[in-house]
DNA sequence: AGGTTGGTTGCGCACCGCGCAACGTGCATT
DNA sequence: AATGCACGTTGCGCGGTGCGCAACCAACCT
């Protein structure tokens, strides 16, 4: 809506894949050189960029607290977060909490398997929506057309067999995770990886939330995880009480 | 240097301290509501702002995946990592990992004290830089023209009677940490907390971080927290070998 | 030395972003 | 139920501002 404004934040992404130097900002927006520098130099004015030594571009520290500012605006996250500890200590395995927004879905906590094999993932990646657990719970309780919408205009990867192939096949995944109150995804985002979720709902009753159990195949199987499948429930279901207890912002 | 950028930009501290709405960011921006309109909805595509329910506008979740992507490009955090958990795991204590900014210090990692006791500092928060160990440590070690302008142009809040008065103060302490190639704050920011803090440095012999022990009077006294000091420093002398060793970006 | 690549500065044009005014809309108040 | 109010939204014409050009530097390579 604003040219120089939305030129200046693209350039945000471009420079979270890597530093560079302002000719190829400038090249990779599309814009004259002159441009890019006085972008980059009202960004660095506000800390959001760092120039550093080699005179390229990189993301600035002052990210990270606004980044934690935002965490903290998100109330479920400071309350969901003890009963996640406690779930981590009691179960030993990999604890996610994940809001949608937007159209994503997000990560905005995680507790670290007490195991040496530690997964991928981190607070503030982007959640794989198609297979992810806690991404099912959040779409399946969406809107009935925004559900559609987002279903339709996402893009399916396969990353194994047993990934979701297309739009059809999640909306009736979706369809199933509201009706039994729970999701799981048992390899479809990497093969031996097994994972299940519960939504956390707020006052409204709607899903403000939803939290994950993973492992891998080596620690436990599927249906070993699934046995924690009750424990699971009772976390988010605490959550939930203490959430939907507060006043509502 | 740009109008609107910058305009756009400030609006994200603003957001920092809580929602607002339309007018209220127009008003504190100092423009009429039709700009800050435009300007947040060009914030809104690009998912640093969040309109909720109430129309109101909050920092958005993109600003999680920014601050994670600038986490990463600071590849001092990777890899000292692991050593700061074992610290932790060690001491029991509260490690923090900072680095220096254009005239800020920030904490970038942190390991949390097994002790019920927990510190109230977080990661993105800007350290109290007049007083905290890494803070000194980083400073101590700037060029000397640049230390002389931040030292001056520095508040000195007095958090307790021992926090660092003046800029005359602080430059004599940041020589006599130069000196000593470690430093402490014994309650210098909050009465009943102390900790001590070492330097890591890269290939060049720069500090490029510094990581620091804090516990709480109640837990360990400063006398039993110095002991733990030669560990400390071999810590940080681990992390400056490994990070020294790595091809510079 | 000369060439090349990449960053910086000055400047005039026009485009983009600004504020005004008028219009919706939901909530509160009578 | 009607009226008023507060706040968000839309259309539009003027002018400042952000744009790209061109010329200048500096560093590095050959």
């Amino acid at each position: 809506m604003s040219q120089s404004v939305g030129r200046a934040l693209a350039i945000l992404p471009m420079l979270a894949e890597g530093p560079a130097g302002l000719e190829q900002v400038a090249t990779r927006l599309g814009v004259h050189k002159t441009t890019a520098m006085r972008l980059l130099r009202t960004l660095h004015e506000h800390g959001l960029v760092y120039r550093q030594d080699d005179q390229r571009y990189r993301l600035g520290a002052r990210l990270f607290a606004l980044a934690q500012a935002a965490a903290e605006s998100l109330d479920v996250r400071e309350i969901a977060h003890p009963h996640l500890v406690r779930l981590g200590e009691a179960t030993g395995h990999t604890v996610h909490l994940a809001v949608y927004e937007d159209r994503e879905v997000m990560y905005i906590d995680k507790v670290d398997s007490r195991y040496p094999v530690r997964m991928y993932s981190r607070i503030g990646r982007p959640v794989a929506i198609t297979v992810a657990a806690v991404a099912k719970l959040l779409l399946a309780d969406l809107p009935e057309p925004e559900r559609r919408a987002v279903a339709e205009r996402l893009e399916y990867p396969m990353y194994t067999p047993r990934s979701t192939p297309d739009a059809q096949a999640l909306l009736a995944e979706l369809a199933a995770v509201r009706e039994q109150g729970w999701a799981a995804d048992f390899g479809g985002h990497e093969e031996s990886i097994n994972c299940i979720g519960a939504p956390i709902r707020g006052a409204d009753g709607r899903t403000a939330a939803a939290c994950s159990l993973s492992a891998p195949n080596v620690v436990v199987t599927a249906d070993e995880l699934m046995t924690l499948l009750p424990q699971l429930r009772r976390t988010a279901a605490a959550i939930s009480d203490d959430y939907s207890g507060r006043v509502p912002a």
